[in-house]
RNA sequence: GCGCCUGUAGCUCAAUGGAUAGAGCAUCUGACUACGGAUCAGAAGGUUGGGGGUUCGAGUCCCUCCAGGCGCACCA
């Protein structure tokens, strides 16, 4: 019994109650037939609130029309009671058989329990980091790396295929300033006022001195100097961020360089395309996009008096030059201070003839604060009191800090305090669930030790109520995921694997799959077996889904 | 000034317009010499920042006020 099915029961029973009004041509909706969980288990294993939505346009009370329903569902074999709730609501219990066929279902589906066609035909460029390599990835882009990836592997399981990707500069003011600073530290100067501090900008500049020591001292100048460290300091520092993202299981399909979208003409090839459409004026020696007539706040310059392309101009190429490639959807993630920034892309995007948040989605993710003894600390480049990906990874491990990432909504800004976080590593939720994991492993090899495999399953023995509350919990998975994915929020399946552990430990406390002392193996035991090799595999699938381990044993 | 985000238990945070607003941590009380106690059962803890509105129903949507964060470049 899938829900679709049950929806069309309902739609049926619907139906044939609002004929029995003076319902005129009452047209049906899929949304309003869309089945419900209810929250409280009690309430059965769905609810519906359509009496409640279509009692007044035919003229009856939310209660009588909900009877009148229910009566229509009785009658169908999958479902075992059918009640009227509160104010209008039917709540449906299914038959325990039907309910526990779904063990097998998900054991047999294996990995693809879970996985959807939602997204399928959806070719979707994901860029998310794309920090400039002038620094360690920072805590912020280390959320969005454990929240870009969790969304790529939601979106993949919904059945898109997407292309994960980082767009990064080597070039501009700010490179010129970690130039600066590398040479300083080389010479043993001061940081430049304008320039990065912290350890790393001492390290890379010995570092790269010494690997290419031929090279520097063939640079006689200061300004080739500098222009050694700028390249040789910034192939070293990406060389560097790289590595740490892939620790940090973060692998990205494509590594986008500013340069080429100046180099192989997509800026000016997009600049023409504009100027074709007729969005584009010249002012004051400038060229602007005339973004304000797609309601961005101002107009933008897109080439500056002095022929030089602005970083916007490089995103409009680079925007183009994604939907060349093919990419309908182009999804960006970007921190909050960069929201500002969001009018004038979906301008450009407008300007194209593009639909703004569908060819291009901005997701902005609040900002990660630094805490320490309860008191904010500014985080700052220059300063050199930045706390980095790796600082945390060193702290509480991969999963820990995957998880602590991925946990929280976007929407909502992220304290972290690091003394905290690695004097109280247990108070993690992660090792819940994958406490939870290692236990369905644990009782799996105890299981086939006295001979348990899974045979002569029969899904009307789960029947306990802490059975009926696992199944429910596993059946929710596939939605789980699919709505992950509509949403963009992949802290959702996080929040759901917690519930489902906690599930599962109360059905380990309550039941047992193993026959007591030396008793027989029967067969409640092989189908109490198959819902733990069930409950295993979609912890296993979820935790995948965020990036974190399953450990067989902790 | 304008725009975006946030305000929910002591703390960190969930909650697709649904029913009695939920977890973890912290506090208190209990539970195996039988599959992993990193667990489970229970208690306590709330005017969902304030005030209006929309409707069968609002933490959720609208208006307004308060508080905090972020942003409003021919920077990137």
């Amino acid at each position: 019994m899938t829900d679709q099915n049950l929806s069309h029961v309902l739609a049926a029973a619907t139906t044939a109650a609002l004929s029995r009004h003076d319902a005129g041509a009452v047209e049906l909706s899929d949304d309003d037939l869309k089945l419900e969980r209810p929250r409280n288990r009690e309430h059965g294993d769905w609810a519906s609130n359509i009496a409640m939505r279509y009692a007044k346009r035919v003229g009856t009370n939310p209660r009588q029309l909900a009877q009148e329903i229910a009566e229509g569902l009785e009658g169908d074999p999958s479902v075992k009671r059918v009640e009227v709730a509160g104010p209008g609501f039917i709540n449906i219990t299914l038959d325990e058989a039907a309910a526990g066929a779904l063990a097998l279902k998900i054991v047999e589906a294996a990995g693809s329990y879970g996985t959807s066609a939602a997204l399928a035909g959806h070719n979707i460029n994901l860029e998310f980091v794309s920090a400039n390599p002038t620094g360690p990835i920072h805590l912020g882009g280390a959320r969005w790396a454990a929240v870009g990836d969790s969304l790529a592997r939601v979106l993949i399981a919904a059945g898109a295929q997407v292309t994960r990707e980082y767009y990064f500069n080597d070039h501009g003011a700010q490179i010129d300033r970690f130039a600066k600073s590398l040479l300083a530290a080389h010479l043993g100067e001061a940081t430049p006022d304008d320039g990065y501090g912290g350890a790393y900008i001492a390290e890379i500049a010995a570092a790269v001195a010494d690997e290419f020591a031929d090279e520097l001292a063939a640079a006689e100048s200061r300004e080739a100097q500098q222009e050694f460290f700028r390249s040789r300091g910034v192939e070293r520092m990406f060389g560097e961020i790289k590595q740490k993202l892939e620790d940090f299981r973060v692998v990205f399909d494509v590594f986008f360089h500013e340069d080429s979208v100046h180099e192989d003409g997509s800026v000016a090839l997009a600049v023409e395309r504009l100027k074709e459409r007729g969005e584009v004026f010249v002012e004051d020696g400038a060229t602007w996009l005339r973004s304000t007539d797609f309601g961005d706040d101002k107009d933008r310059v897109i080439i500056r008096s002095n022929g030089e392309p602005t970083y916007f101009a490089g995103d409009i190429g680079y925007y183009l030059n994604k939907r060349e490639r093919g990419f309908d959807e182009c999804i960006m993630l970007l921190g909050a201070d960069h929201h500002g920034y969001i009018g004038r892309l979906m301008a450009m995007v407008s300007a194209f003839g593009d639909t703004p948040n569908v060819n291009l989605q901005v997701l902005i993710g609040q900002m990660v604060n630094l805490v320490k003894d309860g008191q904010p600390v500014r985080m700052s480049k220059r300063a050199g009191t930045i706390v980095t990906l790796d600082d945390l990874v060193d702290a509480v491990g991969v999963d820990a800090a995957r998880y602590a990432l991925v946990r929280g909504s976007t929407n909502s800004s992220m304290d972290i305090d690091l003394d905290l976080l690695v004097s109280r590593t247990n108070d993690n939720p992660v090792y819940y669930v994958q406490y939870a994991h290692a236990r369905t492993r644990a009782v799996a090899r105890n299981a086939e030790a006295v001979g348990i495999d899974g045979s002569g399953f029969d899904p009307a023995l789960l029947a306990h109520a802490s059975e009926n509350e696992l199944l429910g919990q596993l059946r929710e998975f596939p939605r789980i995921v699919e709505f992950a994915a509509l949403e963009r929020e992949p802290h959702r399946v996080a929040r759901y694997l917690e519930d489902l552990a906690a599930r599962y430990n109360r059905w380990y406390d309550q039941t047992r799959v193993l026959p007591q002392g030396d008793g027989e193996v029967e067969a409640l035991h092989h189908s109490r077996f198959v819902l733990n090799q069930a409950a295993s595999q979609v912890l296993r699938t979820g935790l995948e889904l965020l990036g974190v381990t399953a450990p067989e044993r902790m």
